[in-house]
DNA sequence: TCTTCATTCAATAATTCATTTGAATAATAA
DNA sequence: TTATTATTCAAATGAATTATTGAATGAAGA
């Protein structure tokens, strides 16, 4: 027992104390985060807003099940809901939901190795796989040009995308390796960086000899940063 | 249900998939730090390790309580531990553990208006109260002389403060109001930005006619900035 | 060796969480 | 109005989490 005096000195705090109060909040924060079903919720709405039924689908969870996880994160302020005839549409809150998302994911590449080796799993050649950052590729879509390979399904393609972007849900890429320009690198993109879809694309198009990278980030830190969004056309 | 294809197409994945699994694993962070005793040890873990007891003591809990929290963040890669003779003495993972912290709590200031009531009750003139910022401080510390003071608990200041720092726990300061030097600004911190030691000193001050501001964050984050700490020296 | 001390483990009771089921609500269309 | 559809609610189940107690380690010192 080192000094008691700091400790159990004249402060001994009332009721919750404002300070514990304060960790609530953010404990219940990070609960409200705490389930891979929340967070898979919070991938799909940072792609764009979109019914519960849909999440549902999504998510591959009953509508039932769904509601009551986006209930539990609109109490906790990470999403908002407006209604749209029958439907109760749903979205991200305006705060920085994907910077805490982010702030974690980070901090599990960092510290655990499991998530390493999923991730390590996805890489072919250190080297030759090093993600592009946004800010090149945006250099890069002014001068050179560049195949922007979206492989997102179609109804996020839909909902947005990156400009100039040509949409090939990953499962029908290797059938449609032919549309594909020559000539040009490929630069693969999903719905954020750790989506696994652009990390599959590129160990396939890399097995096929095709130079191609993938973004390091995906869509919605994109629109996020203001880089310009291309909406609709299927 | 908007397009079933993208959704049910040749992509029903057949065990847990990559994508669940690096959910569950990011999910697992977020559970580790989804509890206000655990939040709680990592603020006092930002300021130096420490063994089991010491933080029992910090955070008013028992001993076998606080060991088994510590034991479920060492698990998730929050914590690490040596032994030092019949202690076994915690520190913060080499991770960005508190930028992950950092990014909930700005997410809980910006989206939880419970936080901002309890923070917000702690300022009294919004513009006078604005926090100086950690480079705006190291600047005039170079150039003026402002009475730096920190607000924590003798043990913790031993274990690290900003160069210069003059100790005084909050408990105390009413008491030992003399021991300020008359004429600076006085910049206040303590453990982090929602650390309310500082908050409260402010409060003391200022109704004291003291000019007096918060430094915006405490000495984890100084001391992560690399901007010089100095040790030791009750 | 035996004792002491710090920590961890094991067993428990109380609480909260995740999921399913079926009923209730709210908006729309017939 | 009635029927239909999307979502939410309520109740119930089993699983997981939290905190408490007392016993079990494991290192240090007598």
């Amino acid at each position: 027992m080192s000094s008691l005096s700091p400790t159990l000195g004249p402060a001994p705090i009332p009721g919750p104390g404002p300070k514990r109060q304060l960790f609530e909040q953010f404990a219940d924060l990070a609960r409200a985060l705490g389930h891979a079903h929340r967070l898979e919720l919070i991938e799909q709405l940072a792609q764009g807003e979109r019914s519960v039924e849909a999440l549902a689908g999504k998510i591959g969870q009953s509508v039932a099940n769904t509601s009551q996880h986006l209930q539990q994160m609109r109490r906790a302020g990470l999403v908002a809901t407006r209604r749209d005839g029958k439907r109760v549409i749903y979205r991200l809150a305006d705060g920085p939901v994907l910077e805490a998302v982010a702030g974690l994911q980070k901090l599990a590449e960092a510290n655990l190795a499991e998530v390493r080796e999923v991730v390590g799993a996805y890489f072919a050649g250190k080297d030759s796989m090093e993600p592009i950052r946004r800010e090149e590729l945006a250099a890069r879509l002014r001068t050179e040009s560049v195949t922007l390979l979206d492989l997102r399904p179609e109804d996020e393609f839909v909902l947005g995308h990156l400009p100039g972007a040509l949409n090939i849900p990953l499962d029908q890429l290797e059938a449609r390796l032919a549309d594909l320009p020559e000539g040009h690198e490929v630069i693969a993109y999903c719905r954020g960086p750790y989506c696994v879809l652009s990390f599959e694309a590129v160990a396939l198009l890399r097995a096929r000899g095709l130079p191609v990278r993938r973004l390091e980030d995906g869509f919605p830190e994109w629109r996020a940063a203001g880089m310009g969004v291309e909406v609709g056309q299927a």
